[in-house]
DNA sequence: TAATATAATTAGGATACCCTAACTATTGAA
DNA sequence: TTCAATAGTTAGGGTATCCTAATTATATTA
């Protein structure tokens, strides 16, 4: 039995594995995520250690077996799905839907999944340009990189953002930037590696290298020298 | 903090005294709808008579507060705003709505609930002919009866059925009533209060007095003199 | 490296929901 | 009206989630 806050807690370490993939998963960690505490979240991950969904100890923290992630896979697909409709077919905004998502998510259902993922066109990327699992979990490949790691000169498109924090996302709209727009990197300052680029409109705006690393892009030509 | 079981507890509180307004709504009764076991619901009554979103006695059964009602009836015009969308916009069947509904009622999202509430009409009933709430939990007026309290002659449209269950619709199908449809009570037989009808494809057919107080009609002409 | 800060863990509790078994009150039928 | 069936209630548990406080282990840093 799945229930839903179990599927959260399996969702979690698997975002928090996909962020940083160098860093083990740890209690604190989970913890901070779900916005419960550690003893909550040890707790948690002996049962799912005994359900083998989860290997966990101290210096690897927790992982995901196939089972636990093919779990999170499914909820990370639900999710993207939802937010895909909810921007797509309901017009909610690209800050709105997260939140809906999260509860929608835990709707179980598949004939409601494939009605939902049938109409937005069986998309491959959510609208954050985050990729959309298949049934079997997995995922589609995409040459996203940050948009700090251009050259001078190179054309790009937006694709998506690491960052989802609202703060951010209006920072975007404020600044005229949204999925699928292209970008210029027009200029490139050394000190403190901030970027002028060129917009859509023509517009030419200064972004804080912290910025442009939550920016996910792809170069419009193949071998553009971009690292 | 309304978690999901008490908006379960709370609806089923509200259907079952809507389902017959004469009879008090015992534990037993509210255990069997929610399939629990009686001792489960007299410590979720306890929490809810706290709460003030509910009354009990033995003798008076289980009674929603006006603030009870408010959220009864919150979740059941998400519930039928649900299975409309589901039915109209999703090509669900009847048969398979209520199910999803289930789930996709307890999410807690207004904005969310009105633009799907927009993109189905905005109806005062659903494909059942069952009434959605307003937002201020009112319930839109019909003269919906049983067709059961016909009299003989009765020229009436079929409005929506008091039973969901499968099999009941699946009758109505065979027996070629849908939503709408004109019938004309014949002859009542006085033995057992079965009906003779004429439906709209000029067929005559014989219903049970138990079928019939399940289909809910309104009379088409204004004093037809139907109790 | 010793002191200190941080993280992991254990112990002990609380609440929400759900149960069975036993008891009491009510009702309905012989 | 009395006895048996049914409904309501109480007592006592169980699991899932979550917590605080205290303890132990690890890391960091002066």
């Amino acid at each position: 039995m799945k229930t839903y806050r179990e599927e959260n807690y399996l969702k979690a370490i698997y975002q928090l594995a996909d962020h940083d993939k160098t860093k083990a998963v740890s209690p604190t960690d989970i913890a901070n995520w779900l916005e419960v505490k550690p003893p909550t979240v040890l707790e948690k991950l002996a049962i799912l250690v005994k359900k083998n969904y989860v290997t966990y100890n101290k210096f690897d923290g927790a992982k995901l077996t196939s089972t636990g992630k093919e779990i999170a896979l499914n909820i990370v697909r639900r999710h993207r799905i939802w937010e895909t409709y909810l921007y797509k077919q309901l017009n909610f905004s690209w800050s709105e839907v997260h939140e809906i998502a999260e509860q929608l998510e835990h709707v179980n259902s598949d004939k409601l999944m494939d009605r939902i993922y049938d109409i937005i066109g069986k998309p491959d990327f959510d609208p954050h340009g985050d990729p959309i699992p298949n049934k079997q979990g997995r995922l589609p490949k995409s040459d996203r990189r940050p948009l700090s790691k251009s050259i001078k000169g190179c054309k790009c498109v937006v694709l998506g953002v690491s960052e989802h924090s609202e703060v951010f996302l209006n920072y975007l709209t404020e600044m005229h930037i949204g999925l699928n727009d292209k970008l210029v990197v027009e200029q490139i300052n050394s000190y403190d590696d901030s970027l002028i680029l060129g917009t859509k409109n023509k517009e030419t705006i200064l972004m804080s290298s912290k910025a442009a690393q939550q920016i996910l892009v792809q170069c419009m030509k193949p071998n553009c020298g971009c690292k």
